[in-house]
DNA sequence: ACCATTTTTAATCAATTGATTAAACTTTTT
DNA sequence: AAAAAGTTTAATCAATTGATTAAAAATGGT
């Protein structure tokens, strides 16, 4: 067992996870991963099988990482008004710590959505928590906008996510830095916060 | 010149959009679009230098495809508000009709940003268009929420084209085929329309 | 019909790819 | 310390990659 600060393994699995978040499955070559890891590339081979096998570990623990902490919050016994705030907080930290999550999962499952078909599974749990049950009832005594949990959800993530999915985009088009993207964020966090928690807790059918 | 139907130059270029879009660059070999298009693989370099020039001139023709319709709307002399509808609209049957076009733009952009840098130019010229200063007025006159016109945009576009980049994973976790998809975004797309609007032209500030 | 130009083809190139091998090196067990 | 098991290495494999070549076929002008 090599036990100097970390072993091999890790070593592999977290140079793969670097790798492959920023060049893709079809863009990382497994010498990319051997070279990031600083370890001989037959060895990816003799921790994990294949490239295939590799990627399959690592985009099942992306995919975690992303959807367990949305599941945490929803399904904490607070009101849905600060569950909600909460949602869209923990998720902008996540995405300004993971920038190219979204875009990364995202493609992947669009170039092979049956390959990892498994994976995702996970992802069926969100529509099944607390939050939908609380949602149904916030409808049934007219405290919000009639609106399937769904469409909440996509709501709450499309506003967020998408500011990193087109990240590149908006620097290049808006001439911004790293500081004047983080600011552009910040700022515009606070305005979709604002427009979701109002659309969705209209004034005049607040009880 | 080939005048049976369309020239060679063309079933190449109409191959190579078709599988640069669904497999991207890296994922697609000089083969598979020989094969798509029909013809000798030493074709596509008679036309087109090399792959590399070939995707540089298709992701070019995808990026203006994408801008355009967006700037003639933008440009159209109508209201506010007519206008965001009306982009809306727009941008939601543009990515109906091609629902892979922005995770493709989006990850090339994202795996090569510099390599890119000259064809996005022109997202640089949606902040200078008129849609710019009459939210500069709408603001001035007290007509809708203060908003820089780039946070309005990104709201509009996250919530219509976020809706495709997830699509597999929403059919995924919701367990949706295409007909279903479809049923689920065009209404979500209603609910975006009135919640933008709702929050842009808020009522008690209304003219 | 002849020639020059353009277009298309099959064969092939060197480089890179994911993966395997057998030998060398470490560590653990006895 | 010797044997066994586990780990790491360099060398190499066959397959695939983007690209080039030289010859063949098609086209157009005269």
């Amino acid at each position: 067992m090599n036990c100097l600060l970390v072993s091999t393994e890790e070593k592999i699995k977290e140079a793969a996870k670097a790798v492959f978040l920023e060049k893709g499955f079809d863009g990382t070559t497994t010498r990319d991963i051997a070279k990031a890891a600083g370890i001989n590339s037959a060895l990816m081979n003799y921790y994990f099988r294949s490239k295939e096998k590799l990627f399959q570990f690592i985009f099942n623990d992306l995919c975690s990482f992303m959807f367990q902490g949305m599941l945490d919050v929803v399904n904490q016994p607070i009101s849905l008004r600060e569950k909600i705030s909460k949602l869209i907080d923990h998720q902008f930290q996540m995405m300004m710590q993971n920038p190219n999550l979204t875009i990364f999962i995202m493609n992947e499952l669009h170039r092979n959505p049956e390959r990892l078909y498994a994976t995702v599974g996970m992802a069926k749990k969100i529509p099944e928590s607390i939050f939908h049950q609380q949602i149904d009832e916030a409808i049934a005594q007219g405290a919000i906008t009639h609106l399937s949990s769904q469409h909440i959800m996509t709501m709450i993530v499309a506003n967020i996510q998408f500011l990193f999915v087109s990240k590149p985009m908006t620097m290049l088009a808006n001439g911004l830095d790293e500081a004047g993207f983080k600011a552009f964020a910040t700022q515009h966090i606070e305005y979709v916060k604002e427009m979701i928690c109002d659309y969705l807790f209209k004034p005049e059918t607040a009880t």
